[in-house]
This record gives structure tokens, sequence and C-alpha cells, in this order.
DNA sequence: AATAAATCATTGACACTGTAAATTTTACGA
DNA sequence: TCGTAAAATTTACAGTGTCAATGATTTATT
């Protein structure tokens, strides 16, 4: 006798349409934009809509970030594809990061937002976000089996992520000084990155 | 016949009393504690009294990312303070950095938020945040006299802070991957950046 | 066809927010 | 004591996320 329930489907173009419409008001006026009203209003429906489909505010901002992780993940493969050789690989990666966060900064600060909820409680962003890692641990992990690069795989990528990560996000903060810019800093942080874990001791020509 | 206007002192007296309620908020309970109905009950006055002294909300947390910076230059300072060793002084800033985010993660979370007005507006949060800036820089700059790193020295303290930086803001993002913590990753980031900036080409057995 | 029921959507309200404007209180010199 | 300027408060407004109640729509059974 009841109504027929949305589809699986139905239901997950919807929040698709939230999502695009969230993604959409952030995008062009920033984080303050993006309110449950102006959501609805984006999408066509009532203010309360959206909560048939998402617990919380927090929920739709978290499919959001997912959805800038994939993004993201999607641009370092693309910036490595047709690279062979390690190094190289390593410093299309870095650039390619770099690239990222000047043409996307509302994304990146999305993503890296200091102080977010938790990944672990929304599965798509866990997945995408281990996605956008696992470029790097693979771009390292090769570059240690080859030999470019030596020591813990795990530990290395997360160098080789948090100096790149560093240095834009130094940026995004507004922290860099004199007149520095991202530009001028990443490739230097690639090769510090590179030369900083290469194989062998620390200088060849200091005895420790 | 007016009344008596206030002093600069007592002006500079309510000013502190306000920042400090702001950064007791804030500490307690996040950003969402730090109202300005809240401030002004911990004050003990009225919710419009504090504008008479900021020009906004946005200006008093100016005054309290100030503050924070203060108390961070201080504790990086006293973390070196002492060591003259430029080698050793790198590794102990390391150190004293990473302490200090361990400790008041809040703090830093004020500090380097990203996407925030230009400290360029707020006299006092430029110079607190040049004051930190100073220190790295200058321990770098010493290092690089002495020969134990070489390249430009605005640079490479840039490549130094970016890359600590880095570690400790991908774990207040809860970003670090597998378990990894702040603790595991930032002596091997310290000595990355030291060897990577060190004397000499990238790797001895590789001819470029 | 009428009814019952389950699902989807909306409306209205509530407790908050930052802050503009109007108003009141306070403290002083004449 | 009174006028006046400074300091502080009160009131109000437009906005927020979201709970609770209500309305609307679609279906299977009588």
């Amino acid at each position: 006798m009841p109504r027929a329930a949305l589809s699986p489907i139905e239901i997950e173009a919807f929040r698709d349409r939230i999502r695009d419409a969230a993604a959409r008001l952030f995008a062009a006026a920033g984080y303050t934009a993006v309110t449950m009203r102006a959501i609805a209003a984006e999408v066509g429906c009532s203010a309360m809509t959206p909560y048939r489909y998402f617990a919380s505010k927090e929920h739709i901002f978290a499919v959001v970030r997912a959805e800038a992780f994939r993004r993201f993940a999607d641009a370092q493969e693309r910036g490595v594809r047709g690279i062979e050789d390690p190094e190289r690989r390593l410093r299309a990666l870095g650039r390619a990061y770099a690239d990222f966060a000047r043409r996307e900064p509302d994304l990146y600060r999305l993503m890296f937002e200091l102080g977010q909820a938790p990944a672990s409680d929304h599965p798509e962003l866990l997945r995408e976000g281990e996605r956008a890692w696992r470029v790097i641990r693979d771009a390292v992990g090769k570059a240690i089996e080859v030999g470019v690069l030596s020591g813990d795989a795990e530990t290395v990528a997360h160098l080789f992520w948090a100096g790149t990560h560093g240095i834009v996000s130094l940026e995004l903060a507004g922290k860099l000084q004199l007149g520095r810019t991202l530009e001028d800093l990443i490739e230097p942080m690639t090769e510090t990155l590179i030369k900083g874990n290469g194989k062998k001791g620390p200088d060849p020509f200091s005895g420790r």
C-alpha cells in the first residue's frame, strides 16, 4: 500500500545534485556562501529536503571533500602518466601537486583544513583520500626500488607529501615571507626531498 | 565638561582582557565557542562593548593569533637557547616546533588556518609572525655560514619551515596514513632537510 | 473508486550568530 | 548642579543549522 521508495539510483542522483550545488557555491563564493538555504535554492527544493539525504551539513561537506580528493587524485595521476623514469616522476608529481593547488585553492583548502572531523566516518572520503595518497606512495616506492631513493617507503612517501603540502599550505595561509611564492619554492623542495632521501650518507666530505 | 576619555593604558588593558577571554574560550571549547556574547560574559560586559575596542570579531581573532605567535616564537627561542652547534640547533628547532604543535594544537590551528585574512592588516600579528620566522631564518642562516647547509638562506629557511609545518599540519588535518604520527615523522623530516640542503651534489654515485 | 499507509517534501519555529542603530548611563569641568 | 561628551547597554535585524509538525503524493488492498 505504501508509496514506492526512491531507488538507490535516484537517491544517489539527488545526493550528487546536492553535493554539486554545495561545491559550486563553495567555488564561487567561499565557505560562508554554502548555506542550507542556498543549496536548497540551487537544487530547487526546500531547505530541509537535503536532510533526507544527508545527516547534516557536515556530511554534505564530507562528500564535497571526497569529490575534491577524487579530482585531486585524478590530477596527480594525469600529471605522472607516461613518465617512466622514477626520478622524473617524482619531479612531475611535485609540479602536478602544486599546479592543482594553484588552480583549485578552494578545493585544496577544503581538503586540508585543519581540525576537520576524522575521515574514517566517511568511507567515500577515505577511499578517494587513499587513492591520492597511493600516487605518491607508489612513485616513492618505485624510486626506492630502483635505488633513486632509500629508506622505508611509507616514511619517505610521507616526507614527500608533507614537504610539498607544507609549501602549498604556507602559501594558502599567507605565511610565506618576503614575496616568496609557491612557484619559487616547490622545485627546491622537491630537489631537497630527493637529495635528502637519496642513497648514501649525509655528506660525502664530512666524516659524519 | 565631558567625561574623561580612557587612557591608552586603560584601553590596552581592556583590549587584553577581551583577547584573553577569547583565547580562553577557544582553548576550552574550540572555534564555535568563541562568540561575542560569550566573550562579553567572560569579561563582564555587554555583547556590544568589545566593538568599542575592536572593529570586528575578526580583529579580535587577529590579536589572539598574534598572542599565539608570540608564545610560539617564545617556545622556539627557548627550544634552541644554549645550543651553539648550528646543526644541533636545527634539530632542536624541529623538535621544539613539533612539541609546541603537540602541546597547543588549538593555537597552532589558529595560526595556520588556511584562507585567513592577510596578516598585513594587523601590525602586531605581522610582528610576532616575523619573530617566529626569524628563529628559523637565523638558525638556517648560521648553518649556511658555517657550511653545514648551502644555498640561499631565505629559500632554505622556507624549506625548513614548510617541511616541518607540512608534517604538523597533515597530522592536525588527520591525513597521516597507517597510524603514522607526528613523532614518527618529525625527525626523519629534519634529517631530510639537513641532508637535502647540505653541501655538494645530489648523489655522489649518480653522475647527475 | 475509496481507503489506508508509507514515503517524500514543506512550513514554521527555535535558539543561535555578528553587528547597526538608538538609547541610556556615567563622569567630569563649568 | 547642570551640560556634555564618552562609554556602555538595549533593542532589533537579518541570517544560520536543524527539530517538530504538517502537508502532499503515490501505491496496494478493500
